[in-house]
DNA sequence: ACTGCGACTCAATAATGTTTACATCGGTAA
DNA sequence: TTACCGATGTAAACATTATTGAGTCGCAGT
């Protein structure tokens, strides 16, 4: 999330002093270390000896460890964003693309389990109250993107606001109860619940 | 809070011999400090010092923190069931009847942050996949019989369980997004969202 | 070559979860 | 009553953690 990249020079591809953009490879190594451990068991120490770099060094990049949790967490949002953007065009929009939309989500929940709870549990800094910002960013913009799709266009701001909220609270409430272990990850049971209350609303 | 009092010899109330039922007086404990405390920020030793014991003395009651948490979960839960059971009861049940339970799902979590969140998180120990047992038991019961209430009679297991992942879904999903500060807790939205879609599938 | 500053290391601190060995209470049986 | 024993609690110790402060190292521009 760094601004500044106009370098021209020889070596340049970022800021690279001792180690060569040290606060990514942080980030990347939580998010490797997340796939198989949860949020709890990963210390900030083990992510950075991960990195073959000393535990305090992360303190140049991050003011404290949350800080590092919340930079994955946006990351996250991000993969997860485009995973979504993907099954959106392969689906061609429209309300087939929503329905893509919420598979997209679910399956990305299921795959990622330990970087899913991070993005859900993460505070964003402030208080906002808005459904854009925070780290979900580029998701909510895709969310909104196809409910405005799917609506038409008689219909009133908050009617957006509910139907996005709908069809969000669904897909996050499927997936955790499936990460959970509550329901069995079934992909039929997935099916069901992304298309069938969504074409209803419409 | 305390459950058993139905005593009449001289002090037996249940195990009691140096301080007097600690394992429910830590939950209680533990409970109360999730009133102000998020979970990561409270220790076991905080809980200890609560109630005035030594911190090793948990592990007689516990075999670590992960099983006091469990604890305070299914406390919560039993509560939450509660809540939502009143509810039902006062709308008369059927249809306003699972309106309610929703409603009820949703103010509580709001009205404990830091317990909501882990009774979603605490993994049950082992993998179930059944909607029920798990720390979210008797909230799970009321659930299936509010869908039993609502579908017709010829109904098949199927729908009812694609009726029931919905609801519990879509509470599940509106709580935390405005747990989470991404929609502020207004009571029409919530209003909106468990009694349209709801309807609509009946 | 010198200097400054950004990126990093080392050592230390307070706090945590958990284990081990020990103390104490209360009922049971002699 | 008295001696015991297991359930319950304590104290000391250990490994690990997040975070801080005082340094060290090396690239950049002068």
């Amino acid at each position: 999330m760094k601004v500044k990249d106009n370098s021209v020079n020889i070596q340049n591809a970022a800021r690279k002093y001792h180690h060569g953009d040290l606060r990514a490879a942080l980030v990347n190594a939580g998010l490797e270390l997340l796939k198989e451990r949860a949020v709890d068991d990963l210390s900030l120490r083990e992510v950075a000896r991960h990195v073959g770099v000393s535990a305090t060094a992360v303190y140049r990049h991050f003011p404290d460890k949350q800080a590092l949790h919340y930079a994955m967490s946006q990351q996250g949002a991000d993969e997860l964003g485009a995973s979504q953007g993907n099954a959106v065009a392969d689906a061609g929009g429209g309300m087939p693309g929503f329905e893509a939309a919420g598979r997209a989500y679910v399956l990305f929940a299921l795959a990622n389990p330990g970087l899913y709870r991070l993005m859900m549990t993460t505070k964003s800094s402030a208080d906002h109250y808005e459904m854009d910002s925070s780290a979900m960013g580029s998701a909510m913009l895709l969310l909104k993107n196809c409910v405005a799709e799917v609506l038409p266009p008689t219909a009133s701001a908050l009617e957006h606001k509910v139907m996005a909220l709908h069809a969000w609270s669904l897909v996050h409430g499927i997936s955790m109860l499936m990460l959970d272990g509550l329901v069995a990850p079934d992909g039929e049971v997935i099916d069901a619940l992304v298309t069938m209350p969504i074409s209803q609303l419409a």
